[in-house]
DNA sequence: AATCATGTAACTTTAAATGATTCATGATCC
DNA sequence: GGATCATGAATCATTTAAAGTTACATGATT
């Protein structure tokens, strides 16, 4: 199957809403996030029936974060995307008859359950306030000040 | 992308060529697998590369464990197998101009690190004895004496 | 020489995310 | 109230790599 990017982009777009001063429309993510309204729609829908953010429509509708970023962790915004499948590898058939095949499977089955637990516990210790920082750090590295660059649509020409 | 399967399967081959007293055939295999030869060659052959089977063509010929499966890990059959691709999910664009995106695809690459790293230690203490002592212990389970069950080829009818 | 089995290459199939398009619905502005 | 804006949704096409399939060359055994 092809690449399932929707984590690293919905971080993305969380962190481009927090420096909002009006809510995004699906077309201006899509520009953001490299891609179109449809899959930024597809995406963000999950986030939006976990509370994460809001959407309203017509005139100056768009997208809206509902929390503060601290209170938004990793493990939750995996979770409101539906814990997408994490893995390319499979463990084979579950219900084989061959009890050697079973062994194989079991044993793959076992390093796939700790990997993603571990994966799953990585994403729980992180919140989108932690993300937030690492983009600050990233601005300073540069020479940059953060705060000329909080994104107010309204002054676009 | 597809489901990969390669791990589990190869697991499950080298079990059966334990208890094989005759060199296994690529369609032998395939049938105990479910698929057909090519694929068995196709899979099989990074496992001969790195000297954990051997295979020999003509009349009698076919594949064979060249190593004792005490001394095959779990980890030597994944590198063996290239080190397929492990996540279904991606960590984003790599050279992504944008410090939000940047961000956002250190932290999901972080956690798929992790978790890879868990995997790989994972798989590099289990050893393929280890999987024929699990598949002993499920026939006893079943009351089944695995003596009874070792693969002659030569003794099909 | 005939047969068997691997080695390899080329092509098709398959699954799931993504891209793209369309239309209905509701909110805002004039 | 009508035009416009934006989401919600459904549908269809595209993409990607493993897996399935087919074909043929090569080498070993009988």
């Amino acid at each position: 199957m092809r690449q399932d990017n929707r984590m690293p982009r919905v971080l993305h777009a969380l962190l481009h809403l927090d420096q909002m001063t009006d809510p995004a429309t699906s077309d201006l993510l899509a520009g953001m996030l490299n891609t179109n309204a449809a899959v930024v729609r597809r995406t963000m829908a999950g986030l939006r029936d976990q509370g994460f953010v809001t959407s309203t429509k017509g005139h100056g509708g768009g997208w809206v974060l509902a929390k503060p970023l601290s209170e938004i962790t990793l493990a939750g915004i995996y979770d409101a995307l539906g814990a997408p499948k994490l893995f390319a590898l499979g463990c084979g058939n579950e219900e084989s008859h061959c009890l050697m095949e079973q062994a194989a499977n079991a044993a793959t089955a076992e390093a796939l359950r700790v990997a993603s637990e571990t994966f799953l516990s990585v994403l729980s210790a992180i919140t989108m306030a932690d993300l937030a920082r690492d983009y600050e750090t990233r601005m300073k590295e540069l020479g940059l000040n953060p705060d000329d660059y909080r994104f107010d649509a309204s002054k676009i020409p």
